[in-house]
DNA sequence: GCAATAGTGTCTTTCAGACAGTATGAC
DNA sequence: GTCATACTGTCTGAAAGACACTATTGC
């Protein structure tokens, strides 16, 4: 029945990394300069080598593409997307990866030999491959598990103030929130946030409690986005 | 740096086929019939073709494995999995697949050479491969998206009862449910189920309004399941 | 003082959860 | 009639959303 059914094909690992910079979600991207598609933006990834494990292949992808503690960064495997024409080498299936970066202090750039930047999701169009969907899927995905889990603090440093907690989910979501009842939300919910005592000052206004992670993973109730369902004729 | 930077590895699917029986969950096992693990219980899958779409070859294994019209039925990619040890034959990555089937007025068998049955979920231990770990994964991925979308009625046969829906509901969470508070609350979501105006007599009280599946795909507000959330220290 | 952000309190509405009571069939 | 299930209505408490108000900083 199958002509051969054991086709060797091979196997890459893509990242989509999220962070946030400027108040605005990025995402981050390389300049190909190879063919196929060459100097076109790409989502960073490579092959999986022989005896590496997905995740792994991952994780070591991440760290060389931000020069920073991957290990400690959060990473989810997104989706495995193999269309026998996605990619004109041959049959080349990748398995996709979400990682989510804290805001960096320090800008990171040239960490790897290819030209890495971050791009604003906003301003992405026309990537390289199926590139786009990947990326597409990465940002519901997170703006999906912003609701229900605590995913939102992997965008955080160690230590965060509830109003930059706050913008993490405005600015993923592109909507406004009302930050007294963000406030109570988030202190009230069990487990996601630990006060520290500390306080930090801004360039303006009253200095904000200093919090970190709690141990909690998902939140119930869940952080609600909006009503824009689709449960309507 | 790579020692066989485009290593060649074969791909599989395997398949997460749920279905309701006698008010119980079940999934779809095959016996393995060949090494490794000959004689095992091990989910349904096989071989992607070389020119065959991940999808495409997942919705092929489930007509052959089900003998229904794989066409209509729900499916959806749940994972790549692809430790370097996971099959003993060599590096196969395995991209599975989550699929829903109706209760079966005719019990489906023999519908292919291997002997697939079905197995109620709460007795199976020890599948093939690490079929278990997609088997949990699978099982949460359906017991999640319940709460949150319509999945629920592609357990049910083109018309259905609230009661064969809240059902669902019961089997797959494993708990009790409130009638009186699933009605008011399947009903008053826009777009969840439709009435057909005809009734349905049971073997015993009275007659069920019959529906089909309404236009949503998601639910708001979303159906909850319980509170057992990890939010404590 | 003003501007800006942090944080508290209060009211309203929505909705989950509990449960009384009625409706309609088979026997 | 009894029994079983379908369905409606009502009450309560939890929590989201709107928003007035106070607190604490830099200027």
């Amino acid at each position: 029945m199958n002509r051969r059914p054991h086709a060797p094909v091979r196997i890459t690992v893509d990242l989509v990394i999220l962070t946030i910079r400027a108040d605005r979600l990025h995402v981050l991207l390389v300049e190909r300069d190879n063919e196929p598609h060459q100097g076109a933006l790409a989502l960073p990834g490579g092959f999986v080598r022989p005896d590496e494990a997905l995740e792994d292949a991952a994780r070591r992808e991440l760290a060389e593409e931000t020069a920073l503690d991957g290990g400690r960064m959060h990473l989810e495997q997104l989706n495995a997307y193999g269309a026998p024409d996605r990619d004109p080498r041959g049959r080349i299936i990748t398995v996709a990866y979400l990682a989510i970066a804290p805001s960096l202090p320090t800008p990171v750039a040239g960490s790897d030999a290819r030209a890495a930047r971050w791009v604003p999701v906003e301003e992405i169009e026309g990537l390289a491959f199926d590139h786009d969907q990947i990326l597409a899927d990465g940002l519901e995905r997170a703006r999906s598990k912003l609701e229900s889990t605590t995913l939102a603090t992997a965008f955080c440093a160690d230590t965060f103030t509830i109003g930059e907690l706050r913008r993490v989910y405005e600015v993923v979501w592109g909507i406004a929130l009302d930050p007294r009842n963000f406030n109570r939300k988030v202190t009230s919910t069990d487990g996601f946030v630990l006060p520290t005592g500390e306080t930090r000052s801004q360039d303006t206004g009253r200095p904000a409690a200093l919090y970190r992670r709690g141990p909690a993973t998902t939140l119930y109730p869940a952080v609600l986005r909006e009503r824009l369902n689709s449960a309507h004729a």
